[in-house]
DNA sequence: TCACATACATAACTAACCTATGTATTGATC
DNA sequence: GATCAATACATAGGTTAGTTATGTATGTGA
């Protein structure tokens, strides 16, 4: 994904949402589901993707279901009812930063 | 600092923004000015604060001017003029951070 | 046929930040 | 007058997120 630093860290909650509003999907379509929610502004790079994903099936967060499409594998993620819980914990977590940061910078949220 | 995630990568945006806020303060006075602004939420580490203040200095966004307190050595760090365009460089990336995230993940930001 | 998009994946590197450690002074409590 | 917490600086070493680079392979339009 591109840089401003703080979207570092921003990653998984941001895989867990998309998949969250949108049902199953596969890698590719999510970065391109990002793309367009984000106006361009966030690229999701597989480098970093692809692990993030690996790493919350590993976890349970995530059920996995791998499909034929012709002859290319298409592997559709979904989140389970622990996944599910996980996205409301992090959504929160944000909510929570972006109010405390907001108070330490005194920036207006418009 | 302490560790949602996305606060990682706004260290240099609050070392710069309190500097611009407070004028001329030194590395300690600035854990507790950050600690009473976020209500004990955002604990700056030493380990992260003095190298970042360094790097700032290295890179001429800040100034120095080291006083003697008695027997103890206090390191009054400032903006230079560098500094102050840094400084709203850094928070008009965080402002469009918040709006681009908030967008994507369809966050009302209150 | 050649380039670009689709679709997965991982190894190696970078950079930010934290933990742990070190030195030393000051002030409060026992 | 000893001991602990707070004040005040600093850096080495480790962790981890994310990037860059690379690899494999299919589908599609010029």
């Amino acid at each position: 994904m591109y840089s401003p630093e703080p979207l570092k860290g921003t990653l998984q909650t941001i895989l867990l949402k998309v998949l969250k509003d949108h049902g199953k999907m596969y890698g590719y379509e999510i970065t391109q589901r990002v793309k367009e929610l984000s106006e361009g502004r966030i690229l999701l790079t597989e480098g970093s993707l692809y692990p993030m994903l690996h790493r919350l099936e590993a976890e349970g967060m995530l059920k996995t279901e791998t499909v034929l499409m012709g002859k290319r594998v298409r592997k559709y993620y979904a989140l389970t009812a622990e996944g599910r819980s996980l996205v409301k914990e992090r959504l929160n977590e944000l909510f929570d930063f972006i109010k405390t940061i907001s108070t330490v910078l005194q920036v207006k949220i418009t």
